[in-house]
DNA sequence: TCTTGCTTCTAACGTTACGTTAGCTTTTAA
DNA sequence: TTAAAAGCTAACGTAACGTTAGAAGCAAGA
């Protein structure tokens, strides 16, 4: 009545390849049923359920030792694992998620902008990367709400900031090295505050009181990179310091 | 101006591992820009560059060995592989969320029933994971439209249908090799027709169909496990068998 | 009965991206 | 000067098999 099948006959049967079965029998999760004296397996009806078993836990993802674990100590308790593998699975989607979300975010300026310059791209995909990091960080020295509220845009938002940051970037990288009160510099940085204001009103606040406060980005160039080399950097440097102090001379001769 | 970094500070500047720098290095993926003569590796800003390239690109997705050939070979097509990363990201999403849903058919059902009979709940996993494959089978011997009309039932309809089919299936088990003409286990039977009727309206004449053409469900047992032993099974045949044939007298008898 | 071809066996290395010792040398601080 | 800290290479471990390689068993035809 119960049938015996040779190794190759079951794998058919079940579509699990001969070598699977053979580590299965290996790591004591699946013992065919009988063994020949040449050493040969035979595999039983039996084995299929098993085998069922094994294939199903596996689909939702329990690794080989939690289900040899459940096959062969009986107390398992099912509904309470089965909770904790949906946890699982539901991180490892928001992950993804993620992911998904960041490469569309680089599809979107590629669309834009054509070719990229390879540096300013990969910034921007580790800055999208940690921002969550760059929140918390952002949170030990400036109050939640403006915080949460420079972060609070909307995708298409943020989408198009990234697109534009990339933009100018490129622009200034272009640029560097050149007389740091030239007009064409100027202009340049003066659009990159424009932007910067424009999705947070208080962003002057803001750097102004990095300055005051003389925190040390520098700790953390990990959370903060930027596309520019240590030069780069301090001919940036110049460019911002002229930028502010003629912005102020504007501001109070208004 | 250049600074040089020993790998332990580049290690913290970065949050990369000190481990995983060897290993970098060992593979030709990030050479540090210094080696001393005592065999000690040195980086430099521009390796941090390179470093946030590297991470980026795995958070991207890719495999070391991709990265690889892109710092070094400089010819990649980058749009094009950002748009084959989402395809991959799409589809490791949709195989997740499958996996999410079976996940809560289970939960569904184990809050319905409270404890289950694992084998039974073995198979169910297998079927709902099986889903598509069985579909393309069975539109070889039916018309598409009807299959389809099968499996088009919603998420709830499809937990309310499982959670009763464990149900019955648990009770038929309970009762197996009693006789198949008793009047509580025709009744079981009863009610199983009764649930593949509510579902598909043509249920009988599919079965009568499969009888006809003798279709060898046989062969593609892995596509269609059931949670009943082979002895089982045969019980099953005569109890279904007398259920067959008191139903056409019944039918015939109206 | 012998041979041929198919199936199966064990053993062992390869895969990915590092983590984790172990044992030894170099650098740094007291 | 000496002890502690940091760094080095080498090598094994991980998860779940895939992929040879070489030997042996098994069924069928000549």
């Amino acid at each position: 009545m119960s049938k015996q099948y040779s190794i190759g006959d079951f794998a058919k049967k079940t579509g699990i390849t001969i070598r699977t079965l053979h580590y299965y029998d290996e790591i004591d999760l699946l013992k065919p049923s009988f063994i020949s004296v040449s050493g040969r397996r035979y595999y039983s009806d039996d084995n299929m359920i098993q085998l069922q078993k094994i294939v199903s836990l596996k689909y939702l993802g329990y690794p080989l030792e939690k289900i040899h674990e459940y096959i062969h100590l009986h107390d398992w308790d099912l509904q309470e694992s089965l909770q904790f593998q949906k946890q699982e699975m539901l991180q490892k989607r928001a992950q993804i998620d993620r992911v998904i979300r960041t490469l569309d975010h680089a599809l979107f300026m590629m669309e834009e902008q054509g070719s990229i310059n390879s540096t300013i791209f990969m910034t921007l995909i580790h800055n999208i990367h940690n921002e969550d990091e760059q929140k918390e960080w952002l949170k030990n020295y400036f109050p939640k709400d403006s915080v949460e509220q420079i972060y609070n845009l909307s995708e298409e938002e943020l989408k198009e900031l990234n697109s534009k940051m990339v933009h100018l970037f490129d622009k200034l990288k272009g640029v560097a090295g050149q007389d740091p009160t030239s007009q064409h510099v100027q202009a340049l940085i003066h659009d990159y505050f424009a932007l910067a204001l424009e999705v947070y009103p208080g962003a002057f606040e803001l750097v102004q009181e990095l300055q005051d406060q003389e925190i040390e980005i520098e700790d953390n160039l990990e959370l903060f990179p930027t596309p520019f080399s240590p030069d780069e950097e301090e001919w940036l440097a110049h460019v911002i310091q002229y930028y502010w102090e003629h912005r102020e001379v504007d501001s109070n001769g208004e």
